[in-house]
DNA sequence: ACCTGAACACCGTTCAAGT
DNA sequence: ACCTGAACACCGTTCAAGT
């Protein structure tokens, strides 16, 4: 994040004499291994976006053949796996202070925040992806937590669903904008934009909606989604067995 | 979704003496539109997934040069962004039965419906897209419900924020599989596998958390943040004018 | 105005070859 | 075991040309 690893770059080759320069690389870090290939490849979506990873960019970062890549990783769609299983190493598992609930909470917000600081390949976080290890552990931590809870095991994987989809879902929905920015120059009939007697309700909110993330909104539905979680649990302490009423709606 | 909008199809065109070959196409089906281009991009994405959507693929999908499709559209992101309206552009924001919480409750269902009928594409529903004149009626009419249900803008726009983050994250995380599949012969130390014992939680709940999406899953996270958006509400009831003190959270 | 074919600058990945 | 260079089958898009 704070070295460019850019383009031409020395090499390690000890010539004793020479005045160091500080504005290069002198020891190659490593040969060349699986963690590094990764690493490398987070570190180039989240300063260029997903776009910009490319099996020859990425060989061209690390100074190696594009081929090289392939030593160490099956193709692009395994080096996008142990990406995001890299990012979901970031989230903190550990916190033990406070009931569950501040616990689950802390979790969540630790994984939005791990997202939020890989925004890029968050958009990819998804079904195409296969769980790691640290993946897994997220989950076991969060279900350890539910069931600690006092939730049954189904209800437990509904909740883990529901605040993990918010939360993944977030960082998609983020760079919403509702309506085209339109510099009226730039030949913008890219739609027909709506009248705004059409959209009342959204032009009395306007200056609440744009904010593109405003700080505590992620916070704002955590909140909502575990006072709902609270209520379910309450509700279902007082009809104990039936936890099969607590399912239904409308 | 029930008749395949497929290759080759008779039309009308009353060919009086010859017989009809039912392999052909006879009448090209206008002569290509922008609608039309963007339709059957949506076909092609809904029956063989978003990495199938390819400029030339579409072009030999409606049988035409791959360069004819830029004559309707500007690039394939803006095809992109045409085909999330066209999707938008099935929710039902027209429902006005019972009082504003049951429609706001109808309307995420559709959204959510929409989203899943087109699932492929919902992958991509993100921040990068904007917002069409579908996608801002849908907007228009969520936000119009929330201040019609009491909410002061900025706490409406938060909940609408929340609600629609949900539902675009459920698709994401849909197909999540926690386990790698195993099967053992396919040389599958891919990722180190995490001994069972180590994730004690997830073994007692497996049975639940796979399904694959299974029915009421979605509803029941509705239904944890409706829950809170009352709670919300009533609360603002008690305290009416400091509708500060209800952002706050911990 | 709409469509075409050839071409350009890219992709991921295979393959045969080097050490 | 690890790396390389050339090559293949693709991409999206530009461009000059056709009607």
């Amino acid at each position: 994040m704070n070295d460019q690893p850019g383009t031409s770059r020395g090499r390690s080759e000890p010539t004793t004499w020479v005045d160091v320069d500080p504005s290069k690389d002198y020891t190659r870090p490593p040969p060349l291994s699986r963690a590094r290939v990764v690493r490398a490849a987070l570190c180039l979506v989240d300063e260029k976006g997903l776009p910009a990873l490319t099996m020859r960019a990425l060989a061209t970062e690390l100074e190696v053949s594009p081929m090289a890549l392939y030593n160490h990783v099956r193709d692009k769609d395994e080096l996008v796996d142990l990406m995001v299983d890299l990012m979901l190493g970031e989230v903190d598992i550990s916190a033990t202070e406070g009931d569950w609930l501040t616990q689950l909470r802390v979790l969540v917000r630790s994984f939005h925040q791990a997202l939020a600081a890989h925004h890029h390949l968050a958009r990819v976080y998804s079904g195409r992806v296969r769980i790691g290890p640290h993946g897994l552990l997220l989950i076991e931590r969060t279900i350890g937590l539910l069931l600690e809870g006092g939730f049954l095991p189904a209800e437990a994987s509904d909740v883990f669903f529901a605040l993990f989809t918010y939360a993944a879902g977030f960082q998609q929905m983020g760079r919403i904008a509702p309506l085209r920015e339109g510099r009226p120059g730039e030949e913008t009939e890219y739609y027909p934009l709506l009248p705004p007697e059409r959209i009342p309700a959204i032009t009395a909110v306007s200056p609440h909606l744009d904010g593109v993330r405003r700080p505590g909104r992620f916070d704002y539905g955590l909140e909502l989604l575990l006072a709902g979680v609270q209520a379910k649990l309450a509700q279902a302490k007082e009809a104990p067995a039936s936890h099969r009423e607590s399912g239904h709606h409308a």
